[in-house]
DNA sequence: AGTGAAACTAAGCTACTGCTTAGCTATAGC
DNA sequence: GCTATAGCTAAGCAGTAGCTTAGTTTCACT
């Protein structure tokens, strides 16, 4: 006994992914969703409640997109060659979706760094901690590396992560493969 | 044959360069500038021309800050233990100015990844590029270590700063001490 | 003391932010 | 075919962004 709704919420969400992954959530407006969703402003808050329950469900959407390429590297059994295989099905689901950007949820996690947004912080600790497991357990599984080595590099990871480490970020994504060629090559 | 300016330039933009470090461009208003340089904004336009204007004299004031400890650095004959010593002074430098943000650099290349502007681009190759060069130099000179390794810590910080890397930055700046002390004391 | 130029204050400009609402339209059940 | 209900459109809300400007004050010079 009502009107039907013109959009499905799955397809729009994964506009408006696209979208937050390009800009970030500051710098994408609730105009540029409208225009990227294909829905009016009342339809967007009558469906998400508010522009952060569009970014979560967004969020949601990567998180949900991304679990494919985890359960492909899970299933794989040499342990740095799947890791590898993974950076590269990342920047492949980059480019399907014509985006140049890296990780989403890294990139939330850079944004909402001094954030007190717990349902934010939950996700991305929660994808995180998640992927960083199955990587620690694939390495660890390598036994042609020294273990010593792994535990160095990764510490080397986080002090990066920090963002007190200034190594620039003047490389685009073009030079990324190379790096990761030069990077797992010596391993 | 005029008035007296009642501020020192140097001095208002060492405040802004803080609230810059402290929340990021997008994130500074020029009414917080206003409030924290002690100024009205027709004072902060005619001497620095746009909030723009202003972000740029604060990113100089901040590398000039840094080069008496890059200077120091240079000076340091010992490779990795100068590198640690450099770290340990940046965070010195943050405390002084009660401020919980990493590098104001990192944070700006961050922030302007996919922005256009030249010349905050151009700042930050000018900084990052000289500081790469001394960071290899001083790991170069210590013959302890081992090319091979410090080639795969090198690529391993590169790729952690373009992103696509997972791990977290869910640890906090005062675990930061720890990492360093863990990273440094293996190699 | 009077004058011109620069620095000051404070109000106001337009554009945009996230979000709401009044009024119209399509639909399922009777 | 009528009605209740939910979705739709588009205008508009208050708040804030970066920036400008009209009007006033201070000062070095004559």
């Amino acid at each position: 006994m009502a009107r039907k709704k013109e959009y499905i919420e799955e397809e729009v969400i994964e506009k408006a992914m696209v979208l937050f992954w390009r800009n970030g959530y500051e710098m994408t407006s609730v105009r540029m969703l409208e225009k990227a969703m294909g829905i009016n402003q009342f339809s967007m808050y009558s469906s998400f409640g508010s522009k952060h329950g569009v970014f979560l469900e967004s969020i949601k959407c990567y998180s949900k997109r991304m679990s494919a390429l985890i359960e492909k590297l899970k299933a794989s059994n040499n342990g740095v060659e799947g890791i590898k295989q993974f950076f590269y099905d990342s920047i492949l689901f980059s480019n399907e979706k014509e985006n140049e950007k890296g990780c989403l949820i890294t990139n939330t996690s850079n944004e909402f760094a001094e954030s007190e947004d717990k349902m934010i912080k939950e996700l991305i600790v929660k994808f995180t901690t998640n992927l960083k497991g199955i990587f620690i357990e694939k390495l660890r599984a390598d036994t042609s590396k020294d273990e010593e080595v792994l535990a160095q590099q990764g510490n080397y990871l986080l002090i990066a992560k920090q963002g007190l480490s200034v190594a620039s970020r003047v490389y685009g994504q073009k030079e990324l493969n190379d790096y990761i060629e030069m990077t797992f090559k010596n391993l």
